[in-house]
DNA sequence: AAATTGTGTTAAACTAGTTTAACTTTTCGT
DNA sequence: ACGAAAAGTTAAACTAGTTTAACACAATTT
């Protein structure tokens, strides 16, 4: 792939595994660049997840379709995010969720084809992909502890800190699906702290 | 340490990344046997967590209590399973959570100061903790649809469809915490399932 | 400019799960 | 074997968050 297109790429996994000249073209024989339109899907519940996706720019959002139709979005992933239904990844089974794009996304994929040959041949890429899911799973867990033992309100307090850049950029109701509320519930506490 | 007892750690990497006799051996040198008594705690809240632990024998819960003195169970590790408060052992700052022993536990430890020197000496290893990290991490997601798409009564169905080991070993208020109810209230779901 | 679609608000009726409190049963140390 | 402590049950009053439904206000499309 373009090697300047994957600047912010390199940038990112060079913060974490410090890449020679020569890993760094390595690894651009092997990934993909792509770009998305609002409104498209890059995965889709069922389907085999084929790739790891690495926002270079624009919004995306993973959610699943419960048995009564209704929306539930587990993340939001924007530049220098990951994009992916890992469960379905690792082990190329049906995808759980869908992933969107909430604006004109451009992305660097990772095929599963190619995902051992750049372990076996970049060593230091298996490291890199063990710290950031370390990390992810400590999110994850970190968001189950949140999910006991947070109020709806202060919820939504925790999200507007931590991520003020992705409140600007979707619809409300995209922003209660993501707590886990609905969108009214979240009208409603939006209106007592504008009061209080 | 001792090789018979760290044969079930043995049998459950060699099933991710089969070791040569040496690797097996290094590996040895590096991680610690011990033995904790019911009731014992292997991480405190507030704490650096130092190790990531394999559970041998016996029984933990992880935990954490919040602001009102709550009690919220995470996660319960038995035979095969680890236990770590991964945020604190991977950033080495304080833990958020307490894991505590629910029976006499043994344990193979990997302590903080040698994994960085298991992961050169035997590169395999890092793979296998990116394997089982990665597991963990989809279970993790897992959970959160969960909590999003359940009911209480369904969240409680799958716990004992999955884990009716777990369920045998320990009080049922614990099994609510885990599921993030009240006692009484799983109490009163039971009393509805021994009926319809 | 009108019409449609997508997004956000308000309020009343409702429900899943909590709280409190009194009670029963089981487990465990001596 | 006994008493104390830990674990589990029941039920009534309560509350955080849902549902339904009607309305308001953009933003796009025609």
């Amino acid at each position: 792939m373009n090697p300047e297109k994957a600047q912010p790429l390199l940038d990112y996994i060079n913060k974490h595994v410090p890449l020679t000249k020569e890993e760094e073209s390595a690894l651009l024989s092997y990934i993909i660049f792509r770009r998305y339109l609002k409104g498209q899907y890059i995965v889709q519940q069922g389907d085999i997840c084929k790739y790891e996706c690495f926002v270079l720019s624009g919004c995306t959002k993973t959610f699943y379709m419960d048995d009564e139709g209704q929306e539930h979005i587990i993340m939001f992933s924007i530049e220098d995010w990951w994009a992916s239904d890992m469960g379905s990844f690792i082990s190329q089974t049906p995808a759980d969720f869908n992933i969107q794009c909430l604006e004109d996304t451009e992305l660097v994929m990772f095929p599963y084809e190619t995902i051992e040959t750049i372990y076996a041949e970049i060593p230091k890429l298996e490291r890199f992909f063990r710290l950031i899911i370390e990390r992810a799973f400590v999110a994850s867990q970190k968001r189950i502890v949140r999910n006991f033992s947070l109020t709806a309100k202060e919820q939504y307090l925790y999200f507007k800190e931590q991520y003020p850049e992705i409140e600007q950029r979707i619809p409300q109701y995209m922003v209660a699906s993501y707590l886990g509320i609905t969108k009214e519930f979240l009208s409603k506490i939006k209106s007592q702290l504008a009061l209080g």
